[in-house]
DNA sequence: GTGAAAGCGCTAACAG
DNA sequence: CTGTTAGCGCTTTCAC
């Protein structure tokens, strides 16, 4: 690979020259100029990127940490994400914590190490400390969906209390009043919110509540016993799964129990994605703006490069609720 | 953040010794070797990535290029390249080309500026002339799924082919003799060897053919029109869409018209995921062993990093047939 | 067994 | 207007 010397040494310049035409820095006389740029083409020239990142001190590269790229509603988030930092010029490094707390932390280790220029983390758990840390070490930092705890790190999600709230509310609306919440686990501070949501709702409309219709279904690998037994045992009219896994975890439940559907048991899902059309009835669900999620993490972040040190920001964005088939009234 | 040279002062040695009980190279003592480490912990040293690599010459990262992190066949690819990458000590940086050869090309330079160890490339088009070039000029590229042209490029993917005419002798004992072939464009080879093995499956079988039988949908945004207007003309039995995304547009097409599914139509598809459970009847299908495919494309790249200069490799892999309830017998 | 120093490819400050 | 040079943080010879 030619290097900026090659190309001095063809053009007959200096290599600060070179880099002058290149990036702009200070006015070069035409000849020069045209000689370089010839230089450049014959030889080929690429600028070697990482001595580049050296000087400047400046990678031009964010770090991603996500649970599980096979995820839609997360593959959905990198493309925005992907496309957002691409538009400003920054390439990604993506890495899967494949719900792993510890791998997690080494992946940010690796990703710092690397001098990447920022970090958007989905992370494993609530608002983790070694964050915090690697923020303070001058690391920018966005937590992205799953954004519990009081933290002060910037972070972009849903309202899930809200969005949990309108779901169940719709449900209730549509004569429902035994709805069984499907979660993935409690632990995370977002489906807590959901949960709440859901509580609240029933609260409001004067339903009487039991923990017992909460089901933790695992946050990896949810079970499908878990919702059929529940469904056996509890009876609802209607289910809520909010996770776009759970509702295909209700869907085979219901399917296995050759339950009328939605006739008998209606199914409100979180999270819309191009393969839920498969589904019939057509599934209704809470939907999160993926897009504008993903675009608004990278926003923050990129400001942050950019010099902007005001106090973290708390980005909440709207659910929409997508009424289609799945949901029958009662 | 602390450097090396922070190190070497605190730990009162010279930056060699840091360097040496850091990376092994050569016998430190143990007082030393002590003092280094414990250096290194209270000054929370991280060794700057960018640094070693413009040392080494070797980033440690790959990069990816893929036409849509979004379709769970990538997805699934990406995940499986990510794991054998992580695997091995090397990062990923992610690129989304967007099914745009231009903006493919655009990212593919701008990785090898990055100075990454090597490419894995899923090509807009068959076999881009400008990879030949980043390999002759030292990077190693290995093409993954979309592996057309008698290329000099390292390669894997799928029999297309025999994936297709099994898919379609299957069609073809279950009864069926009025089979469309869905495909997202003939541009592709491998969507040519699709459609290459359903015609010789045909034939063999001394079933009538007609070019017209073959419907080409679009590649990124496959059009629905087209498969209703093709279904009604020609009145298959069945329906064997080549590619996911053209199984999602075949049920929406015989829902449209409101077909018995799978008494008056069957449908075999392409690639197996976890969301085609959500069709009812389970969809029947070519599965790709997706990661196997990434294993291998990440196990031929990083072999080639160690060295490894035999001509390059044509790795097919074989397709299952996934028997279910969306093909009936005729 | 350890330290000093060169140099990876580049940018930018300093000279002219 | 252009060239020379220091130095980013590290690994690795070369010297002792």
């Amino acid at each position: 690979m030619a290097t900026i010397k090659d190309v001095a040494k063809l053009a007959g310049v200096s290599i600060a020259t070179v880099s002058n035409v290149l990036n702009g820095g200070r006015y070069v006389s035409p000849e020069l100029r045209s000689a370089v740029l010839q230089a450049v083409r014959t030889l080929g020239y690429v600028p070697n990127g990482v001595a580049q990142s050296l000087r400047s001190r400046k990678t031009q590269t964010l770090g991603l940490i996500v649970p599980d790229i096979t995820n839609p509603f997360f593959s959905g988030l990198v493309q925005a994400l992907e496309r957002s930092a691409r538009d400003r010029g920054y390439q990604m490094l993506l890495c899967n914590s494949e719900e792993n707390a510890e791998l997690e932390f080494d992946l940010a280790l690796a990703l710092a190490s690397r001098q990447v220029d920022g970090l958007i983390v989905i992370p494993t758990q609530d608002s983790p400390e070694y964050l915090r840390k690697l923020k303070a070490d001058g690391l920018p930092v966005v937590l992205l969906d799953r954004i519990g705890g009081e933290d002060d790190l910037d972070r972009v999600g849903v309202d899930n209390f809200q969005a949990a709230r309108v779901g169940t509310e719709f449900l209730i609306r549509q004569g429902h009043r035994e709805i069984l919440l499907l979660v993935s686990t409690l632990e995370l501070s977002n489906i807590r919110d959901r949960a709440e949501g859901y509580r609240q709702a029933l609260a409001a409309a004067g339903i009487p509540q039991d923990p017992q219709w909460v089901i933790e279904c695992g946050k990896d690998a949810p079970s499908l016993e878990a919702v059929l037994e529940a469904i056996q045992h509890h009876r609802p009219t209607a289910i809520f799964a909010s996770t776009n896994r759970l509702s295909l975890l209700a869907i085979q439940a219901i399917r296995r129990l050759k339950l009328g559907f939605p006739e008998e048991i209606s199914l409100l899902g979180f999270d819309d994605f191009e393969w839920s059309t498969l589904l019939e009835p057509y599934l209704s669900a809470v939907v999160q703006p993926i897009e504008a999620l993903g675009f608004q993490a990278a926003q923050i972040l990129l400001d942050r490069l950019k010099g902007d040190t005001s106090p973290p920001k708390r980005v909440l964005l709207p659910c929409d609720l997508a009424v289609r088939q799945s949901v029958q009234r009662r």
